[in-house]
RNA sequence: GCUCAGGUGGUGGAAUAGGUAGACACGCAGGACUUAAAAUCCUGUGAACAGAAAUGUUCGUACGGGUUCGAUUCCCGUCCCGAGCACCA
């Protein structure tokens, strides 16, 4: 009988389709594991090869953890909201949910077809208006609460209101905005408007002016993560700071709790490292200076060095600088912010050692020596962290030296015996001098001395700051969630809960009004009781933040998550995806759920126990030759001697390297009269390893790949190419030896015949070692996500079982149970071959006992000089001359242990591998 | 610039509480089967040198040092590739 892939995983497809093999209850008779994949975006392209292997590791994982016993919910669905759709969509006029449907059947396709254990049934996707009713519903929460520093959580609003009817605000201790005091008497006299407006400040969900990521050819902002190197991650267009008015969501007061509950999570190190620095937690202390009366408040981590402060710096988008720029100054001033302004981020970032700026005309008064500093304006201080002013120390920090050195502003070193005559002396290291009553003392005495004092004058108090900003969360776009949100005389309102899902309107056109409004303002009657809707949507982070606590409960109408949902479920032992997460989705979903678990909806502190990342499939591109004005191609080999041009051939004509002429030909109509120049008679093309795209025509498709091999086969060599973490080349000519491999192990079930050829008879010593020794290094490398030398273990089991010339069915039942999870379309027919009937997902894992794979030994006494030394552990099989000379060759080591105390040497099989005393 | 991860045959990669480097697989070469091809099976395959051969010797895990009886593994320095952050005061 044939292996017949085709015929074989179509049946069990459709068998767990059919039989609901995956669907998962809620059972609390059985422990939970939950097994996530970070869903997709669904793409116009399809899948490629790389997509998958991410879901091939969680499958295997999900399928042992089923052998072992565990409840598993596995689910999967879509991150459908996004911008690709849309621009798609006004390109085409056609509506971006049918797209997006489109898209959606075509990767569910894919999917099936690589055998996936998914529970379809709890399937969600963020654009349904029955799975963003949640998120909007969160969105509410969000706007009804605020951040107590105090109690460290949410708090509701209403609890902020009484504070303040009952003594003001002057002992709220809370996230917030920029806020005056009040009295009770004072809030009670603020009219409707003006407490929105406060009340504004506090929320966690909150409107507010700042200066966002503008992107003009997307016509939206952007998240600080959806921007990289100034550029839009979407699209890679170019992006502007500008301030704008816009929906944010309060991240920043959980940056303490978002740092250090990194602690307890099963993440790699370089993750949590990464999630640290865009948290950017940094101790210092907030000062105040002097400066035309006013008092300006800065921020520093080196309280220490305000002596020798000569100079004061402001953002450009500073509120200071429009109060502190001086009539002489004002036109110098408004050239060089113009001259910022028409800069893009990425002009910015590309200058960043140009140094620029501008006088504003003012002193301030450094506090701890009464000098008059002057105050001037520089791109290079960042209206968004800290107040948007610093206080200059040009001798201890490199960029106020630049600063100081290109305006010729003075530079004072306060450290004893530091060279500050060519750069700045930034080490955080040293006594102190010229520092009034800071001298003589260390660095790191003279900081918390210098705070001391700072908060002895109160001019100042400590302060911790983050790089971690409030969110951006609105979007001028249409194809998001719209905002529960109506403007009552101008105020934003909630909707009623019972409102929700605000559905998205339906539009003419997916482009912005010519007024320059979102789309959503296109909708006729986008309105409520008369009242206008907000016509932003929110971005695509929204509906990815809590969709892992949908799937517990996805058809719930009451609630996100209900209650024993929740407590059952509680969150995600394991989470597979992309590193590309890391500073974005992976943050907004932590903060999310930390909120919904302060409010009491749900019961874990943390989303994603356990992460792994699993690396970036490469494409191998492949590359001809064309010598330069001619249609002759010169291979690989002989193309030194020519002044060639290289050119991406697509990789499906080429085969190990080598160009199938006629496909070639008929590839492109270029091509079709294409010379070549051989060597040995064949034309062999280049490779690099790019990443896999369609303008290289390096694209490998999955579906191609289960035609030719199956996806038992796919599957195995996804995991057989590395390690999963890692980035790696995909190269389709290894793809033989798994496919080989599962031939040949098929093969040992049947005789020429097609029948089966089992013995019932007892296994013998060796095929118990070789079933033990497998069961045992399977376990340990599915447990370390070291899928790639389980491959190789199952490999090596076959040849030793093949040279045993084993039929015995105990072993190979247990071997299929084993290989189940990577392959489980030839192990499920095989299963059942051997006469069981129900799904090999039910069977259970074998256990592994050490007694079948013990090494026999047996102890030697070594002696040097007739004099006993120590005693060697050896294998029972060798003889006493070859315990001799294996001795005589490891004289040294013999010598050297000579004169311990050692008990037992064991050597494997020559050479000294391990000492025990 | 800072932080993190990495550098092993022609290729993907094994092996690190220090102990036979190159498992497993691809590719390549040779052979068997076949009219032939495909498929399948067998043998060889880090490099250099010696030998008819079995085999032996030397070198070899980016480079230079160090610790050690012994280093791919630990330490110091250098170079290279990748990822993330990037004027964060």
């Amino acid at each position: 009988m044939e292996y017949n892939f085709i015929e074989i995983e179509k049946k069990w497809q459709q068998f767990w389709s059919k039989n609901k093999t995956f669907q998962v209850k809620r059972d609390p008779s059985k422990p939970k594991y939950y097994v996530l994949d970070m869903f997709p975006y669904p793409s116009g392209a399809g899948l490629h090869v790389g997509h998958p292997l991410g879901y091939i590791a969680s499958d295997i994982y999900s399928r042992y953890k089923r052998l072992q016993g565990y409840n598993v919910l596995h689910p999967m669905g879509y991150d459908a909201f996004g911008l690709p759709a849309e621009q798609y969509a006004i390109q085409t006029g056609q509506h971006p949910a049918i797209t997006t449907e489109k898209n959606i059947n075509r990767y569910r396709e894919q999917l099936d077809r690589i055998g996936f254990s998914y529970d379809w049934s709890r399937e969600v996707r963020t654009c349904d208006p029955e799975y963003y009713k949640w998120t909007q519903w969160a969105f509410l929460k969000m706007f009804a609460h605020y951040y107590d520093n105090d109690s460290d959580k949410a708090e509701p609003i209403e609890k902020l209101v009484a504070t303040f009817e009952r003594e003001g605000n002057a002992n709220v201790n809370a996230a917030c905005g920029d806020v005056e005091t009040f009295t009770a008497m004072q809030w009670a006299g603020f009219d409707e408007k003006k407490r929105s407006e406060i009340l504004m400040q506090y929320r966690i969900a909150y409107q507010g002016e700042t200066a966002v990521n503008w992107c003009p050819k997307l016509g939206t902002v952007l998240a600080n993560d959806e921007v990289k190197e100034g550029l839009s991650v979407r699209g890679g267009y170019p992006v502007e700071q500008k301030k704008m008015k816009q929906w944010q969501l309060r991240v920043s007061a959980y940056a303490e709790r978002l740092l250090n509950d990194l602690e307890g999570l099963q993440w790699s190190d370089s993750l949590k490292e990464m999630q640290r620095n865009w948290i950017g937690r940094s101790q210092g202390a907030e000062l105040i200076f002097k400066v035309n009366g006013y008092d300006m408040k800065i921020f520093t981590t080196r309280a220490d060095t305000v002596f020798g402060v000569t100079f004061m710096v402001l953002a450009p988008e500073s509120e200071w600088v429009e109060r502190l720029t001086t009539d002489g100054q004002k036109s110098a001033v408004e050239e060089y912010l113009n001259m910022v302004k028409k800069k893009t981020e990425r002009e910015r970032i590309a200058e960043t050692r140009k140094v620029t700026g501008v006088f504003s005309g003012s002193y301030a008064i450094n506090p701890f020596t009464g000098d008059k500093v002057p105050v001037w304006i520089s791109e290079y201080v960042l209206a968004g962290y800290g107040t948007g002013a610093i206080m200059a120390v040009p001798a201890h920090d490199s960029r106020d030296y630049a600063f100081a050195r290109h305006f010729n502003l003075p530079i004072i070193p306060l450290i004893e015996g530091c060279d500050v005559s060519q750069e700045s002396f930034d080490a955080k290291e040293g006594i102190m001098c010229n520092s009034g009553f800071l001298n003589g003392m260390s660095v790191k005495e003279a900081i918390p001395a210098a705070i001391d004092a700072v908060e002895r004058m109160k001019i100042g108090h400590r302060k911790i700051n983050y790089r971690l900003r409030d969110a951006i969360f609105s979007r001028q776009r249409y194809w998001g969630e719209p905002f529960p949100i109506y403007y009552k005389d101008g105020i934003a309102t909630p909707l009623p809960e019972e409102e929700l899902p605000l559905q998205l309107p339906k539009v003419d056109s997916f482009l912005p009004t010519e007024s320059g409004e979102p789309p959503l303002a296109r909708a006729k009657d986008w309105t409520y009781k008369g009242y206008p809707l907000e016509t932003s949507t929110m971005p695509g982070f929204a509906g990815s933040s809590a969709y892992y606590l949908r799937y517990m409960d996805p058809h719930n109408d009451e609630a996100l998550v209900s209650h024993e949902a929740d407590e059952y479920w509680r969150n995600v032992d394991l989470y597979i995806g992309g590193t590309e997460h890391a500073t974005g989705h992976l943050i907004y979903s932590r903060f999310w759920n930390k909120f919904l678990y302060d409010l009491g909806y749900v019961v874990e502190n943390e989303p994603f126990k356990k992460l792994v990342n699993q690396g970036m499939i490469q494409g191998r591109s492949n590359f001809v030759y064309r010598i330069k004005n001619t249609n002759t191609f010169v291979s690989y080999g002989l193309k030194e001697k020519y002044d060639t041009t290289e050119i991406h051939v697509d990789v499906n004509i080429v085969n190990n390297d080598r160009l199938d002429i006629e496909a070639f030909r008929r590839w492109m109509p270029d091509f079709a009269n294409a010379e070549f120049i051989l060597e040995n008679g064949e034309y062999i093309c280049g490779y690099a390893i790019e990443k896999m795209s369609k303008s290289m025509f390096n694209v490998v498709n999955p579906d191609n790949i289960c035609n030719l091999y199956g996806a038992d086969t796919l599957r195995l060599y996804e995991m057989f190419l590395g390690p999963l973490e890692q980035a790696k080349p995909w190269d389709t000519k290894g793809i033989d030896g798994v496919n080989r491999f599962l031939k040949r192990f098929w093969k040992l079930f049947f005789d020429k015949e097609g029948n089966l050829r089992l013995s019932d008879s007892a296994p013998s010593a060796a095929e118990l070692k070789v079933l033990h020794k497998l069961i045992r290094k399977v376990e340990e490398d599915i447990e370390n996500f070291s899928f790639n030398t389980s491959v190789s273990a199952f490999m090596i089991a076959l040849n030793e079982l093949q040279d045993l010339k084993c039929c015995n069915r105990s072993i190979l039942e247990n071997m299929v149970i084993l290989l189940s999870p990577f392959t489980p379309h030839i192990c499920e027919e095989l299963w059942s071959v051997l006469g069981h009937k129900e799904s090999i997902s039910f069977a259970s894992m074998p256990e592994y006992k050490e007694e079948f794979t013990i090494e026999q030994s047996c102890t030697y006494p070594v002696s040097f000089n007739g004099k006993l030394r120590f005693k060697l552990e050896l294998p029972k099989s060798l003889s006493a001359s070859e315990v001799e000379q294996i001795v005589r060759e490891n004289e040294n080591t013999a010598k050297y242990l000579g004169g311990n105390a050692i008990k037992k040497v064991i050597v494997v099989p020559c050479k000294i591998i391990n000492v025990v005393c």
